[in-house]
DNA sequence: TATTCTCATCTCGACTATCTAGAGGAGAGC
DNA sequence: GCTCTCCTCTAGATAGTCGAGATGAGAATA
C-alpha cells in the first residue's frame, strides 16, 4: 500500500533527508525509518536511492558523515546537517511551496 | 526565473496535461501556454518533455489526438481526454493530495 | 557453541522522465 | 519575396530512482 519515495513527488528525497537531519544527526537506516514513520507509510525509502543521495548531499557540502556507534553499539555512519545544508533546506522548502501552489492553481482551474 | 516542469514536482507533467485537457480539447502548443499561464510562469513546458508525454498518454488510452485546424487556420493536433483519462486524472489528483500531505507532515515535524 | 535474527551499510545494472538543442513546415503580415 | 509566429516533432544525453541483491557485525535464542 505504501509507495516508493518517488512517484509524483520525485525530486523531494533530498529535502526529506535534509529536514530529517535538521532535527538531529542520524544514521542512514534511522533516516529511512523516520521518513517512513512520519509520512505514515506513504513513503518507503529504498537504499538504492538513499545512499546515492547521501553521496550527492555530502559532495555538495550540505551534510557531513561520521562513523560512530549506534544506541545498540553497532557501527553506523551518522550524518549531520551543515550550515550550508540548513540554508539549502530553507531554499528548497520555499521552492517546494512555490511549486505546489502553482500546481494547485492548475488543478483548481475551471 | 521560471523553472522547468520538473524540479521538485517531477512526475506531475502527465497530471497537468490531463487536467488542462479536462477543461477543453487543445493542441500541444496551447497546452504548453496554458500550463505556463495558469502556473503564472512557475512551470515552463519543454517540447522535448511534452511530446513524449502525449505519446505516453495516448498509448495508455487517456487522451486521443485528432488533426484539425486551429483558430488561426493552421494544422494542429487536438487532444481530448477520454473517459479512462478522466478516471486517471481523478486517481492521480487524489494520490497527489496524499503525497503532499505526507510530505507536509515531514516538513513540519519538530 | 552454533544458529538465527535484526541492524546497518553499500553496490550494480537498468529504467524512465525529463532536458538540451535543435529541425522542419505552413499560414500571416509586411 | 521575406520574415515572423505558430505548431509539431526528433535525437542524444543526463540524472534520480528502482529492484535485487551482497556484506558484515552485534544480540538473542537454542
Amino acid at each position: 500500500m505504501s509507495d516508493k519515495v518517488s512517484g509524483l513527488v520525485q525530486g523531494t528525497l533530498d529535502m526529506m533527508v535534509l529536514k530529517t537531519l535538521a532535527l538531529e544527526p542520524m544514521h542512514g537506516y534511522g533516516i529511512a525509518l523516520r521518513i517512513e514513520q512520519t509520512s505514515r507509510g506513504v513513503f518507503r525509502v529504498n537504499p538504492g536511492s538513499l545512499f546515492p543521495a547521501f553521496r550527492r548531499l555530502e559532495r555538495a557540502g550540505w551534510i557531513k558523515g561520521e562513523w560512530r556507534r549506534s544506541e545498540n553499539h553497532r557501527r553506523a555512519k551518522y550524518y549531520a546537517l551543515t550550515e550550508r545544508g540548513r540554508k539549502r533546506l530553507k531554499a528548497e522548502t520555499a521552492e517546494w511551496g512555490r511549486q505546489t501552489a502553482a500546481l494547485a492553481r492548475i488543478l483548481e482551474a475551471t
